[in-house]
DNA sequence: GAGTGGTCTAGACCACACG
DNA sequence: GTGTGGTCTAGACCACTCA
């Protein structure tokens, strides 16, 4: 009762991997097989503590990880449930466009439009969380995937949250590498759709008048003020969003 | 050394909430507050044992879970540093449209324009991973919210995962919600784009042919077959994805 | 009251990284 | 070797639900 690992390491483990995870590989793979349809009550911790011969934390770390994971849903006093097949929720991945045109291996290169100091119209101030009128920085950069316009970024930054904002080479670094770097962010909060482009933006992306748009609006915190807002525009026939889930 | 919990359980405990809840709160805010900037060596397991007067399993959670959580990265050997601040990904809800309006209290209708069987198209029998020319359910859906057309569904249906699919009554039920209970979801893809709507999408959702429509694809997989694929066309004026995250 | 999950503990062995 | 995280155990108390 002293060593739980005293038996052959890694001579030939019967199965591979950390008791806890045997568990959860157990459970996801009878899920996956339909052996609990969605709302079945799956086994209690005591019974698999007894099919498993490990101890209940042991158990316990696989279910409370399968239910963050949203695979089983467990109530106090009642027992482990089998998850009603998941919400359509899902990880969208918004990445860093330089880090997304480098990694499809090819050439990024930003050309910059606007870099300066303004004072903040009403809404924005409103937005940022700043006096109207008061100082605010703003960008406008093109983006660029192997010379085509991929993303037009207009941008608005708080000062008070990134005060060097202004002094960065934004061919260099993204404004996002930027801000992450001398910020703590903490939430972000962002909108999708379909637009047409402003006329401004239909030139500056190259691209038709009425072409269609993906329009992604992000703003960005610190835990307690706006550090960022940015309208990101792509043409729509050059700018997919991309996603899964897998429960 | 018997009861762990022997002390004042709702008297007036000194700080409110599980132990390994009180450990996650404190890195929590520190993070925050940018006590440990990114990339900065936090506590060690050993630290907060000493500082909590708790047990390290308890420490090892709240770790783990705030690891779980992107908030720190952990080396085995090395120790844990606060995360370099989050990879801008992030969680992008994408519910059912029937939850989805009716939580916003507006009244949802649906008008079936196509509901039937046809031979799959060597394209689309590709997608859904059966033979070209063998029959695949097709419906084509129009949902609105108070009358407004919001979306227009195309949808195809690997007859395999859901044989009973098209017996179903889409006034009542939405594609997804039959599809939900008829099958295990297993994976989910989708792309997001901006593009025209074809002209027929154009007359079904009342709008004008150029105007930009947001264009989710979205294909659903048990965990070997491909159970559906789907098109759902939103005018752009009328719909936005929106989503947040905190780390 | 029996069964279930929620949580904590004290101690242990291990693998790994680094000086 | 020392310190770090990774994991396991055996037993415990608690709150909750349901019959």
């Amino acid at each position: 009762m002293v060593s739980p690992h005293a038996s052959a390491p890694p001579l030939a483990s019967p199965t591979p991997g950390a008791p806890y995870t045997r568990v959860k590989r157990h459970l996801k793979a009878g899920l996956a097989a339909g052996r609990w349809t969605p709302g079945a009550l799956m086994p209690s911790e005591a019974a698999l503590v007894a099919e498993f011969g490990v101890s209940r934390m042991t158990v316990n770390r696989a279910l409370r990880e399968l239910q963050a994971e949203g695979l089983v849903l467990r109530t106090q006093g009642v027992g482990t449930f089998a998850a009603p097949l998941h919400k359509v929720s899902s990880t969208l991945t918004l990445r860093d466009l330089h880090e997304e045109i480098t990694a499809r291996g090819h050439r990024h290169e930003a050309v910059v439009h606007v870099q300066r100091r303004e004072g903040a119209p009403a809404a924005l101030a409103a937005q940022l969380g700043v006096a109207p009128g008061s100082p605010v920085f703003h960008t406008l950069i093109v983006h660029f995937e192997d010379g085509t316009p991929l993303q037009c970024e207009d941008r608005y930054v708080n000062p008070e949250c990134a005060p060097r904002y202004l002094e960065s080479d934004f061919t260099l670094q993204t404004p996002t590498q930027v801000l992450f770097e001398s910020t703590a962010l903490w939430r972000a909060q962002y909108s999708i759709e379909a637009a047409r482009p402003t006329a401004q933006e239909a030139r500056l992306l190259q691209i038709a008048p009425g072409e269609p748009c993906l329009v992604v609006v992000r703003r960005t915190f610190t835990h307690d003020a706006a550090i960022t807002i940015a309208r990101l525009v792509h043409p729509g026939l050059r700018y997919t969003l991309e996603g899964q889930f897998t429960p």
